[in-house]
DNA sequence: CGTATAAATGTTATGTTATAACATATTAAT
DNA sequence: ATTAATATGTTATAACATAACATTTATACG
């Protein structure tokens, strides 16, 4: 798990996605447009998910978008291309904490600081699961939701 | 996995589910009223999810309700009780192939005949993925879309 | 019994999430 | 420069979900 619960430098987590999904974009052609750019930052702003209508408030606020399709439009470039994902139990939209692995991530919800964190090595586990009956997985979403370490250790001080 | 993509005696298969959340509600002091009954049947006519809309659409053919906070009632009975999945994926509901297990279910959703089974081996499992890092679990959720064996294996033969 | 309490249902209204369809503008390829 | 592909702008509406409050039905228990 990249612990973004944990307290980090978050300029430079922030500065290093970033970077990356621009080199990413560079590589395979893609264009990191300014409403899809301005997207991911938004995303990047914390490690919370947020709504498409969350987005749209702040790409409207920038004068960048000012219509949900605008806004999916980008969130869905995002996820397409494995820079953002979906969260499914929330409807919402995190940023890819390693925007360059290959990775089916499975998503952890903390109830309590409400950030998402991300690990990468769920995907052979699905293959697993699925394999004893034939089912052929073609994308896997696994998503817990609880309370992370650091939120807990601050309620045992209470 | 109750392999619900094979073919199978449906009858008893629903007959026996129903049985079972019968009894489950005579001991558990639940009220399994008509609605939630009727919503219960609904949902194991096919091992299909179904939209809210949906079940509201057959209640309301047998005018037991027409309202949507009626078939949200009725479905929230069913999964706050585990008599039913509510398929994040796809914003609908499936009945629980096997309810008086304690689970938490893996979700198969085949994209080609769209039926939705289940298995139960996936706690565990969702309890290893985050223990490394203190991540308390609550809920997890775990699907997996693609293709099942059955329906693989009718391709093969176009 | 009856009456208090809790549980479930009925109803109105509205909130939230998401996309279809089509027009226009921008970029890339030749 | 022209074409083709990609992205954006816009309108309208579809699809999913719940808040809030009124009424009815079931249950508990004096």
């Amino acid at each position: 798990m990249q612990n973004v619960f944990a307290p980090h430098d978050h300029a430079s987590c922030t500065q290093s996605a970033l970077t990356t999904v621009e080199r990413a974009c560079a590589e395979r052609g893609l264009r990191l447009t300014p409403i899809r750019k301005r997207t991911l930052e938004i995303l990047l702003e914390g490690h919370h998910a947020l709504g498409a209508y969350d987005v749209l408030q702040k790409l409207s606020d920038d004068g960048l978008a000012d219509k949900p399709p605008m806004a999916y439009r980008a969130l869905n470039f995002l996820v397409e291309h494995g820079f953002a994902h979906r969260v499914e139990r929330l409807n919402a939209y995190v940023a890819c904490a390693h925007p360059d692995a290959d990775h089916t991530p499975a998503l952890w919800i903390c109830s309590d600081c409400h950030k998402v964190a991300e690990t990468a090595q769920a995907a052979e586990l699905g293959q697993r699961l699925g394999q004893d009956d034939g089912f052929s997985i073609n994308t896997l979403t696994i998503e817990a939701e609880g309370s992370c370490q650091q939120c807990r250790g601050e309620r045992a001080n209470d």
